[in-house]
DNA sequence: TATTGTTATACTCTATAACTATA
DNA sequence: TATAGTTATAGAGTATAACAATA
């Protein structure tokens, strides 16, 4: 048996936490943390707007969990939600340009930050990081549910 | 600007929730989660003791957070706190007969969970994961306090 | 009947500060 | 005065269940 230190699952928690820590330090200048500029940054990406239920699909949480943060967003003048025309129990969630300039702010700070806190590993080794984490997000979300808006 | 499914930190969030998910389904036959398992774990890899100063800091938690994690593992007979001779002020916590044996079940049920989750990557990209990741855990241990029991 | 979004609730995790006992 | 452990509290994140509106 192997010791703690070479757990995968364990390295994972503990380096996604270190590096979420630092992320939110990172943004605290733009008022935001990392769950809410997930959801932004996954709205802008989506410029025809995006559902609920896919943002929740996406960034691996339950919908429920969506609303307050859409909410806030709202709030903040950085989203807006709309009815979708073809379907009116979905509500898109879209960018405001305002939401759009402050996710460009964003993502750099995060993005210093997830740098610093992963440091250690050349640029090279957090790239390959990246490839292989990417796979497994993509096979992740292409299991639960292939298709839908 | 890359999209947020390119965003390193987000990605290590996103799989590490999925993985953490997955092994503390795995680890509910055995009345543990994630977090209660790697302290015990962790005191499973220092026979002589390891002070909850250490563990706080191998775990990347907060000295206050292990207290009740340790009460826990006391409770159920896994652990014991016992006070050092040294240094009257720190406790080293040992783990039990019990509780090595725990362990063992424990280990491999984590590990089938975060295999289950990771199971789009080979074998050789989660081994891949595996040496990057314990790189850069490595590296945040020996800068924090390189130093003390 | 099934799905989208919502509300409510309980539990877990994270972050800080203050306190005690030892050193 | 500094350090190990503890207690307390508030806020953020996670997990479920139930409900209204719409399909």
């Amino acid at each position: 048996m192997g010791e703690l230190r070479d757990d995968l699952g364990f390295l994972l928690a503990r380096i996604s936490g270190d590096v979420v820590r630092a992320a939110n330090a990172a943004l605290a200048v733009e008022s935001l943390r990392v769950r809410q500029y997930s959801v932004l940054a996954l709205t802008c990406d989506f410029a025809e707007g995006i559902s609920q239920r896919r943002l929740a699909r996406e960034l691996g949480l339950d919908p429920s969990q969506i609303v307050s943060l859409v909410d806030e967003l709202v709030a903040a003048g950085l989203v807006e939600r709309r009815l979708a025309a073809a379907d009116r129990r979905t509500r898109l969630v879209t960018a405001t340009g305002a939401g759009r300039r402050k996710r460009e702010r964003a993502a750099n700070l995060a993005a210093a930050g997830a740098r610093e806190a992963l440091r250690s590993l050349s640029d090279e080794e957090q790239a390959t990081l990246r490839v292989l984490l990417s796979k497994a997000a993509t096979a992740a979300l292409d299991e639960a549910e292939p298709r839908s808006l």
